[in-house]
RNA sequence: GCGGGCGUGAUGGAAUUGGUAGACAUACCGGACUUAAAAUUCGGAAGCUUUGGCUGUGCGGGUUCGAGUCCCGCCGCCCGCACCA
């Protein structure tokens, strides 16, 4: 199972030399030839883009790459994809932008400067030197011109002004909150950020803090994100059910209840319910351990001080709430109904009461939601039915009565007639309609999502252009002093915020009154840098605004990005966090219209593999082990000594697990054509893909069969003009060449690439056998059609296999390179079969097959079908109940 | 718990969206070539079978002339969200 080997010289095999077969043709060498082909693109500049092509403009843009320090095969799969995208678009005559560049703000940069002693700025620009070259390696047609570094005050300095235009436009907020502070990273994190309690990066617990913070208004587009949704028709549903829930929208009534004996300042508790059909059911009200009159009860009362302590203890992990017992304390005090002053709950203090959700307070109707009830019967409180099911005179008892808001039920305690059978949803929008008319509450729209936390108490980032000044409080950086930039002289020997630690950066004088004032200190979260690169990829030449209108977007410009691919894992940080963007941008006039950044969204799967174990020892790499393969039974032992590995799990690939395969060693073995071919081979490309190295082995094969075909043929079909056969024995072939063209070009518009491959095999197989028996004796128009087809094979790899394309298409004496050619049209008559093979069923089981013309009508069909030995012996002499002719489908006898 | 997806040979997966199940590939087996292997090339292969067929797309029902595909009920796996009032 070494990487290395035979393939590696490139010799020409034995077969070859010695001229058994065909005219001896030697291996293909992509070692030899890529990097060739890939220096003939960039002098003829063929994917350099330019804005004022006035052919159809096509966006094709993949997730730029964190510089880790090298790349790896899911980058090596999501450019693929990609690239093939965009070379096939260019091939179909679209002036396609395919740019790239560095999401290259972020912590492991300051981890490395810690610990090894070097600059994060250095050791960020060797990593994209490093993954720049292994990218290139490749053979992708990306733009290099447009390349853009996050990192880059040429970049950022746009970054910061926008963030003052936000702020102007009040779409940045400075405010005291409750923050996730991730103790690890020692920095404050997104909701979105935080996965199952934890720190999206460091894995870490967070803890709650208060602290003063800035924030992107979301929020204040909660709606709009929510409806745009609805117009990404081209994006995984998916996707749009994540952000769907994100968002969280729910539509209730908000009221206020009465407070009887409260402290000093809480005359009511404000209240959001979706179940307004349900107010006159509550028996108690319940506020959070952190609601503000938990606080102040607590303040002079020890036993709620040390309740809510407990609460706050027990944490926020996932396993702690599933396993967390409703907890309360009867606080003593009195709520009033909105609707009746006599109507008295008893206000509690629940722990399973969140703060962070509507007014942290609610209303506890036992009888119709299962929470409600286990707190009632833990804590014997009573349950009150408000409504019951049609059926059943039943009471509540330890589960809820909770039907779908569309089911009809029978009110039995409510502001209306007892008895009353009508939906819940008709009763809550009656309720609701009262309670508006009478001034008890309103109705009112609630949603999950927050506002976005973008301050970060790290060095590696955006600086936030902010000056505190003890008089004039946070005030803007004047334009004329944009960008802020990072200071190159910094420590990271002690823990927290180097920016902070700094002698002289964070000291200034305020802009306004020009007295001694402090920087911020905080950069801005790196998902801030990701949130707009792809409008900046369309001038990023522009050094005084971070977009040129005539270009980013509207009648000339290049936004929406037509094809988006990416992986899952950002379904809702970055695609959300864009949105919003988007938006902002547009609303301060660095977009003209578009507020979908994304016009279609792919997301790939990932690549894993089979992981190894020595037994005792641990994991060790797929470049360490042999395998073996007896009548199916697989085994595994490691080559310095022969030690048993045990064959794990397939796993997605991690360092961790040493499952990893290095993408720098297989094309340096195989050729980037072969990476690139079994990247999209056989695996939907949306599924995992299992990297094995059987499957690199077969695609290699089929590169080196390709090229052996194409070889042997060009003395015979060189110089001859394309064309198909209409009739005779290459006939079948050409329309086979034909119909494959078009099936391939929609698997591309869909991105089903393993179909696309399939068919190439396909039409490879087809054009072989042809091939093959090809001599000096064949006439000119089989030489025509054998051209064809394999001028249309060199189309169909083009984009998948670009250099064996190019390679193919020199062989057969192309002129030009095959990047430039254009993408084959098939001929309409020739994709549809004039004489067609109907399969013949008795009673839905085939029984045979008819060959009829096309174009037959469906009682000769029938009669011919009829006719069939098959079909005559099973009916006896007797007539069919029924004959079924599908036209062009299937003939089914019925007896 | 809620929401979404999936279940097809030894394996990855096709199946024109209700019309020949298993395309194509991987692995495997056999022939040719070779001293031998690799490479190449040709061929085989869902299972059972009394050679006429029968069974077969997680399981059980249903609709239909016809179901991998649609409907109902289960089972299993994966993903997302979750004490969201």
């Amino acid at each position: 199972m070494t990487l290395g080997g035979f393939h590696g010289e490139g010799r020409p095999d034995k077969s070859a030399l010695f001229g058994i077969f065909h005219m001896a043709v030697e291996r293909y060498n992509p070692r030899d030839t890529e990097p060739r082909w890939q220096k003939a693109w960039d002098e003829a500049r063929l994917f350099e883009t330019r804005n004022d092509d006035p052919r159809p403009k096509y966006y094709v843009l993949e997730m730029f790459p964190y510089p880790s320090g090298r790349i790896h095969m899911g980058h090596v799969r999501n450019y693929t994809m990609g690239d093939v995208i965009a070379r096939w678009r260019r091939a179909m005559g679209y002036n396609v932008l395919h740019p790239m560049g560095w999401d290259a703000f972020g912590l492991p940069a300051e981890n490395a400067a810690r610990d090894n002693k070097v600059n994060p700025r250095n050791w960020t620009y060797a990593n994209i030197e490093t993954m720049k070259g292994q990218l290139k390696t490749m053979g992708l047609s990306l733009d290099w011109a447009r390349e853009l570094a996050t990192c880059d005050p040429a970049y950022y300095r746009h970054q910061q002004k926008m963030f003052l235009d936000f702020w102007k436009s009040d779409l940045v907020e400075r405010k005291s909150a409750k923050v996730n502070w991730d103790p690890v990273d020692m920095t404050v994190l997104a909701n979105e950020q935080v996965i199952d309690g934890r720190g999206w990066r460091s894995g870490a617990p967070v803890e709650q803090r208060d602290l003063t913070q800035w924030f992107f208004k979301i929020t204040s587009m909660s709606e709009q994100l929510l409806d745009g949704l609805e117009t990404l028709e081209r994006w995984p549903d998916k996707v749009r059910t994540m952000q769907q829930n994100w968002i969280g929208k729910s539509t209730g009534l908000a009221f206020e209840f009465g407070l009887k004996g409260a402290p000093e300042g809480f005359d009511s508790l404000p209240v959001f319910t979706t179940r307004a059909d349900t107010m006159w059911g509550p028996t108690f009200a319940a506020i959070a351990a952190d609601h503000p009159l938990a606080k102040a009860l607590a303040q002079d009362n020890p036993e709620i001080a040390a309740f809510t302590a407990k609460c706050r203890a027990i944490g926020t992990s996932a396993a702690a709430i599933e396993t967390a017992e409703k907890l309360g304390y009867d606080t003593g005090l009195k709520v009033t109904h909105p609707a009746d002053p006599d109507f008295e709950l008893p206000l509690w203090i629940a722990n399973f009461v969140l703060m962070d959700y509507g007014t942290g307070a609610i209303i506890g109707c036992p009888a119709h939601d299962q929470r409600d009830l286990d707190f009632a019967r833990k804590y014997g409180l009573p349950v009150v039915d408000v409504f019951k099911p049609l059926d059943s005179d039943a009471s509540v008892g330890d589960e809820a009565f909770t039907p779908a808001k569309t089911e009809k039920v029978r009110y039995v305690h409510w502001h209306g007639e007892p008895g009353t059978e009508i939906t819940c949803q008709e009763a809550m929008d009656r309720t609701l309609a009262l309670y508006e008319e009478k001034g008890w509450g309103q109705g009112r729209v609630q949603y999950r999502l927050r506002d976005w936390l973008i301050s970060r108490q790290r060095y590696w980032g955006c600086p936030i252009p902010v000056i505190h000044c003890d008089d004039c409080g946070a005030v803007p950086v004047p334009a004329d002093q944009l960008p802020v930039e990072l200071p190159m002289d910094v420590t990271f020997d002690k823990p927290g915020n180097p920016l902070d630690h700094h002698p002289t950066w964070k000291h200034t004088s305020c802009p306004n009154c020009g007295k001694d004032a402090r920087r911020d200190t905080d950069t801005m979260d790196t998902f801030v840098d990701s949130s707009w690169y792809y409008a900046r990829f369309t001038d990023p030449w522009n050094e005084t605004e971070p977009t040129t209108l005539d270009y980013v977007d509207g009648k000339n410009g290049w936004l929406p990005v037509n094809q988006y691919i990416g992986g899952i894992e950002h379904a809702i940080l970055h695609l959300l966090y864009s949105r919003f963007f988007a938006r902002a941008m547009k609303a301060t006039g660095h977009l003209n219209t578009v507020e979908e950044p994304f016009e279609g969204l792919f997301t790939q799967g990932m690549v894993v593999h089979e992981t190894y174990k020595v037994p005792g020892e641990g994991f060790i790499t797929p470049a360490e082990i042999r395998i073996d393969d007896i009548d199916g039974t697989r085994s595994a032992s490691r080559l310095s000594d022969g030690a048993t590995v045990e064959i794990g799990p397939i796993e997605k690939m991690s360092k961790s697990k040493k499952n990893v395969v290095d993408p720098d060693d297989i094309i340096a073995t195989y050729g980037a054509d072969t990476a690139r071919w079994f990247m999209l081979s056989d695996s939907p490309p949306e599924r995992d893909v299992i990297w094995s190295e059987a499957g690199v082995e077969g695609a290699h094969r089929f590169v080196q069969r390709l090229w052996r075909l194409v070889a042997e043929a060009a003395p015979s079909i060189a110089g001859v003009a394309a064309y198909p056969a209409k009739d005779g024995p290459l006939s079948a072939t050409s329309k086979a060449a034909h119909k494959t063209l078009k099936a391939v070009g929609e698997d591309l518009g869909r991105l089903q690439f393993n179909k696309a491959v399939a068919r190439i095999y396909e039409l490879t197989n087809l054009l072989s056998r042809d091939l093959s028996a090809l001599d000096e004796k064949a006439g000119a128009e089989t030489r025509a059609a054998l051209r064809e087809g394999v001028e249309f094979l060199v189309a169909m790899i083009a984009p998948m296999m670009p250099h064996l394309a190019e390679a193919c298409w020199q062989e057969i004496g192309g002129t030009g390179l095959a990047a430039e050619q254009a993408w084959p049209a098939f001929d309409p008559a020739l994709v549809v079969d004039d004489e067609l093979v109907l399969p013949v069923q008795i009673n839905g089981k085939k029984r045979g097959e008819l060959s009829v013309p096309a174009d037959a009508p469906p009682e000769e069909i029938e009669a011919a079908a009829l006719a069939l030995d098959a079909v005559r012996v099973a009916l006896e002499g007797k007539q069919p109940k029924k004959v079924i002719v599908v036209p062009k489908r299937i003939v089914n006898v019925v007896i």
